[in-house]
DNA sequence: GTTTAGTACTTGACAATACAAGGTAGCTGA
DNA sequence: TCAGCTACCTTGTATTGTCAAGTACTAAAC
């Protein structure tokens, strides 16, 4: 999995993830994952941001599984930002796309 | 535009652009910066780096504008990486866009 | 003939983000 | 009790893009 291509995206993944429902920590390392490979020491300093950010609010949660867990809950301004991310991704896919499919035509031989 | 987003697609779409026909920097930063924002002082350590990983091969050719323009020439290692990146980005824009279709179903309220 | 605008490239300090590796600690079942 | 899973967190490092500044060449305007 390319690293590079991850900057910036997961923190939209992460946020689309939440805003559908409240999900805590390790919980978001195993969903994220489906999508893109990520490491666990990645997800945690990005929730911690997103959630100094105003973006998530927290509350605990006690599991018979294990230590309790953080549920991270979507704010309105964070509902704001999954939008302008949503929309900023699309914009910039389609462009790179379109560069793509352009520079398929015609490639030196 | 968002700056991580960039990050790593860069070296792909110069590496397209190259690949379609040899290409100096300056006009490489122009036609990169349709596709997305991009500032000169990104591009030129770029492609030097492509050509220290065996990407690129350059040569001069005077100008009657200025001085004399460095040109990049893609090599058969690059189209390698061409082929590779842009399979890599498919599966990857691929998958957060299905991401993000799913989560838009059923969003909290 | 000197200034100005545009072309072309380079460098170095900086910021953001992902990863690897490590640590802490709770719970269950053998 | 201790192995294995769950759950969370921190630190150091690498990569990559940005910004700001600077060098230098050419043509055309003045």
């Amino acid at each position: 999995m390319n690293t590079q291509f991850k900057k910036g995206v997961l923190e939209l993944i992460v946020l689309l993830a939440v805003n559908k429902k409240d999900m805590y920590g390790y919980e978001l390392v195993m969903e994220v994952s489906k999508v893109v490979d990520v490491n666990d020491g990645t997800i945690y300093p990005l929730l911690k941001r997103l959630t100094n950010e105003r973006y998530f609010e927290t509350y605990l949660v006690d599991s018979t599984e294990g230590p309790a867990r953080k549920y991270y809950k979507i704010t309105v301004l964070g509902k704001e930002r999954v939008e302008e991310l949503r929309d900023n991704w699309k914009v910039f896919a389609n462009s790179v796309n379109k560069f793509i499919k352009e520079s398929m035509k015609n490639e030196q031989k």
